[in-house]
DNA sequence: ATGGAGTTGTGATG
DNA sequence: CATCACAACTCCAT
């Protein structure tokens, strides 16, 4: 199919053109080549080259598919570059199609338009570098900038192997040695696109759109009979974004964080802890543990990204990373995971300093409270308030919560958020494993509970 | 697959 | 103070 003319630009002024040659890297964000041939280009050929070698159907292969490619991984590829095509289209540009030999074709679209520059991401497939040489050596002659960054993996293979005289480092901590610190741990990543440079005259190069299973000369079947993973940048920034999201739902509550960091939880145990965190900066460990656990999982359930600022912003011994990792770790998010293990904020006072010392120096309100209520003023009779001069209510506040029916109901969010997080773990999805159980249904005897752990096992296996 | 370990849980019981 | 039930988490070694 030719391209519109008018998405052509063939009216461009000619100038600097680059040519972004998509491989593996099949993605916008995270693109130094991409990124590298957008800036400062006043247009830019992103193309891909459909090479017969991995696409074109082989009827005698051993499984549906072409010689080097089965169905399904055509199938991805053919997914990820439509998603390719729509992501460049919303920043306006589009994805270039053609077919053929691939070092043919650049050397063909190299000759054809006007390109300055030539990008594509750096691989080590004996496959691609012999592609990759002859199209860098007609670049070289003919004065074209090959800009080729290594960006498919995280380090230069062969700057390892160098660095090891000429060997691979065969375990892995040798290869950490190597390695070193990862080119990219002081440098932010590439920034993300707004725009990229319109695309420029393609001449008499015929353009295809991103074709479908059939134009490449295969049966078309159901979507649930290929891979259940999706091709593309988009889903795979979803899954991203799936397995980094916290499965734990916290509350979006900032009074209640705030009676916590003002220390009015009406819990004294709670409060005085926090009165000394305002006040000196250092509370004892287990202290800490006590309100980390009442904001997050025991009692509030607020996010514990709130408290780590409070914390972050009080202690004096504040350390960035083991006050995130307490709090991750208290929160039951990471690290430690027995979300039914939950510090009440009365007992657990009480059983080291019965008579509440710790809460009448902090707390001097309460300096008068029998130790008998002084752990729950609440629960004093009127008369007791008034004789020990604080009315809750007035002079100390009630409590915020329900302990009791607070963490009974913190228990069992964390329950669901563990269970929701349980079936998210695999890399498939709901919907995928729903699928997967009916199939599986049709072949298996029934009387097999639908545990979804087991049906991901059956599809790993 | 399974069992043991895991900074630092609570509350009842003896 | 030790032990147990409570209800049941993840990670790791086997």
């Amino acid at each position: 199919m030719k391209l519109p003319l008018s998405l052509l630009n063939s009216t461009m002024p000619s100038g600097s053109g680059s040519l972004v040659w998509f491989r593996k890297g099949l993605r916008i964000h995270d693109n130094p080549a991409l990124e590298y041939a957008s800036r400062g280009s006043n247009y830019v050929y992103p193309l891909f080259v459909i090479d017969p070698h991995y696409m074109e159907p082989d009827p005698n292969a051993f499984s549906p598919g072409s010689t080097r490619a089965g169905i399904n991984r055509i199938h991805f590829l053919l997914e990820s570059l439509h998603d390719l095509d729509l992501n460049l289209k919303k920043l306006g540009s589009r994805l270039l199609v053609l077919k053929g030999e691939p070092s043919q074709v650049l050397i063909h679209c190299l000759k054809e338009w006007d390109v300055k520059k030539l990008c594509f991401e750096y691989d080590t497939d004996p496959y691609y570098q012999a592609l990759d040489n002859r199209v860098k050596n007609y670049a070289s002659t003919a004065g074209i900038e090959v800009f080729s960054p290594v960006s498919h993996t995280l380090f230069n293979p062969a700057d390892i192997i160098e660095k090891n005289g000429g060997r691979p480092p065969l375990n892995y901590q040798s290869f950490l040695k190597l390695a070193g610190e990862p080119p990219w741990a002081s440098s932010p990543l590439s920034v993300d696109l707004s725009s990229i440079p319109p695309v420029g005259d393609v001449g008499s190069c015929e353009i295809l759109q991103v074709p479908t299973l059939k134009e490449l000369g295969y049966v078309e079947k159901d979507q649930d009979e290929f891979t259940p993973f999706r091709g593309g940048e988009s889903e795979a920034l979803r899954r991203l974004r799936e397995s980094l999201s916290d499965k734990i739902p916290w509350n979006v509550d900032d009074k209640l964080l705030a009676a916590w960091r003002e220390a009015r939880t009406g819990y004294p145990w709670i409060d005085a802890i926090m009165v000394q965190l305002r006040k000196w900066g250092w509370m004892h460990h287990l202290a800490r543990h006590c309100v980390a656990c009442f904001l997050t999982r025991g009692d509030l359930f607020v996010h514990w990204e709130k408290g780590r600022d409070v914390f972050e912003r009080l202690l004096i011994d504040s350390d960035w990373a083991i006050n995130n990792g307490n709090w991750l770790w208290l929160s039951c998010s990471s690290f430690f995971y027995q979300y039914n293990r939950i510090y009440s904020p009365t007992s657990f006072g009480r059983k080291y300093d019965p008579n509440g010392n710790y809460i009448r120096h902090f707390l001097p309100v309460l300096k008068d409270m029998p130790k008998e209520y002084i752990y729950e003023p609440w629960t004093a009779p009127l008369s007791v308030q008034t004789k020990a001069k604080c009315i809750i209510g007035r002079d100390y506040p009630k409590p915020v919560v329900s302990h009791d029916s607070a963490s009974k109901e913190c228990r069992r969010k964390m329950r669901e958020a563990y269970a929701l997080n349980q079936k998210l773990k695999g890399l498939v999805s709901e919907e995928d494993l729903k699928k997967l159980g009916s199939k599986l249904d049709e072949d298996e005897d029934e009387g097999q509970e639908p545990n979804p752990r087991r049906k991901r096992q059956k599809l790993i296996n």
